[in-house]
RNA sequence: GGAGGGAUGGCCGAGCGGCUGAAGGCGGCGGUCUUGAAAACCGCUGGGCGGCGACGCCCCGCAGGUUCGAAUCCUGCUCCCUCCGCCA
């Protein structure tokens, strides 16, 4: 949510910035609405004072054992024109709240302008594609030779975009968990946390899932909780509706979650296999820092990321999301893309974002300032560290050999028992 | 699921319907004292909205209601705690 103060006094500027998104939403109406509430608002509060002033004056009459009932007459009045007066005013703020709920976060200044998703600059490439002296073969029917990945089943126990996973490919999401996790914790200062995997609609509003992308999301059917569609919702929703001490920030946390997205929309988009499934896991990283900081904080958030796919050496690059590709609560994104040798292209794997103050405010994120005592709005970051299913896909694929095995990154084999090639059983 | 009890500021904790945005304590900040620190003493110290400002308004879990006036009374909801039952 933007501050409503600037978007009454910069107008223009937000309207820029939403043409710049390719968005449909204008601002026409709003300084109206604007207006006609604080119109309202001035109205209401001076028959407030009044009958205060008043209330305050028959506590005292009666006090001193004075007639106040004359005065208590008139009071009658006033309180019920009061109530007429205070009746249109829900019915403004709540206009007024769907309109800055609907607006989406300012892009940042150096987030390059783009329709979509090719017009993202790339920012640096690591690491060089293989070159393979043999047919590749896709992550679908690499696990089914090597009977880890079960889609069939999968379909049968619940239903498409879902996968079951076994024996080596089990071991093997889990080595992932538990390497990213522990590079993370000992390596880069974040903190483990292991949040609930639903989350209430409050929770959804402070990191702006609700109120507009409701339909991406699985609801527990008779409840407010919704499965969480990334570990972002519940950990960033930790320090929701609190005023941080200035020198415990910046926050580092980082999580293990399945994520669960209903994906509608994406009908026929990545059918096949695990690149796109109604649940996944994913390791996440949040950060809650100063404003100051929260640039400086993206690019060590986004290389934190990058260290996973260095050290499995897995080749990527990394673009900046233009304008029109960013995300509603984003102000600037970098994805991570990984080399994917079956489709002979880059697909993200990472997603990492500052909302600046967008989540703070809804949220109500802040932080006391030492010198001042002043609270001030906190920014937010996240970042995926990494999406697990994709980087089974990665690795499967980016690790494959002629004779359908696979082997293990160096890296994961502590993780793994020491298994350096995983072949069918 | 059944029976009780509770929800007040950064924390703890008072609060006969008017003098309570809220006693008192802790914590924090500033000061006196001290070579320095501690102790002691003094003062300050919730969040938000509107206004250039003086100032005004709102907030005692949430939402309604009663009343001239609600933290205080009434209704509904949410959450927490204790005991019993069930259960991984």
């Amino acid at each position: 949510m933007l501050d409503l103060k600037f978007v009454r006094e910069n107008v223009a500027i937000v309207e820029e910035a939403l043409r710049k998104r390719r968005s449909s939403l204008t601002l026409d109406g709003f300084l109206a609405l604007d207006k006609a509430r604080r119109e309202r608002l001035v109205e209401v509060e001076g028959m407030r004072a009044e009958r205060n002033a008043a209330s305050e004056e028959i506590g005292r009459l009666r006090r001193e054992k004075k007639d106040a009932s004359e005065l208590m007459e008139r009071m009658k009045a006033l309180s019920n024109r009061l109530k007429e007066a205070e009746a249109e005013l829900p019915t403004i703020e709540r206009k007024m709240e769907e309109f800055l709920l609907a607006i989406p976060n300012m892009p940042d200044p150096t987030v390059p302008d783009g329709a979509g998703e090719e017009d993202n600059p790339v920012v640096r490439t690591w690491g060089t594609p293989r070159v393979f002296s043999f047919p590749v073969k896709d992550h679908v029917d690499l696990g089914a030779a090597l009977d880890i990945l079960d889609f069939d089943r999968a379909v049968k126990i619940t239903g498409g975009r879902f996968c079951l996973s076994k024996g080596a490919g089990a071991l093997l999401e889990r080595a992932l968990i538990n390497f990213m996790l522990d590079v993370h914790t000992r390596e880069h200062g974040y903190l483990e946390v292991l949040p609930p995997f639903m989350a209430n609609s409050a929770s959804f509003f402070g990191t702006g899932q609700l109120p507009k992308y409701e339909e991406d999301l699985f609801r527990v059917a008779g409840t407010d909780y919704f499965l969480v569609p990334t570990a972002e919702v519940p950990v960033t929703n930790i320090v929701r509706d609190e005023i941080l001490a200035a020198e415990t920030l910046p926050l580092k946390m980082t999580a293990y979650t399945p994520c669960f997205r209903a994906e509608a929309g994406s009908y026929g988009k990545d059918t096949r296999g695990m690149i796109r499934q109604h649940q996944f896991n994913k390791v996440e990283m949040v950060k809650i820092c100063r404003p100051e900081e929260s640039a400086q904080e993206l690019e060590k958030l986004t290389d934190d990321a990058e260290e996973i796919l260095r050290r499995l050496d897995l080749p990527y690059r990394v673009v900046t999301l233009c304008t029109g590709d960013i995300g509603f609560s984003s102000a600037k994104t970098y994805d991570i893309e990984v080399w994917i040798p079956s489709q002979g292209r880059y697909r993200e794997i990472s997603s990492c974002s500052t909302f600046t103050d967008f989540q703070a405010r809804r949220a109500k994120i802040r932080f006391r300032e030492g010198a001042s005592g002043k609270t001030r709005l906190a920014h937010t970051l996240n970042g995926s560290g990494l999406a697990v299913g994709r980087t089974v896909v990665a690795i499967l694929e980016n690790y494959q050999r002629e004779d359908g095995t696979v082997d293990v990154p160096e890296a994961l084999r502590p993780y793994m028992g020491g298994l350096a090639r995983i072949t069918k059983r």
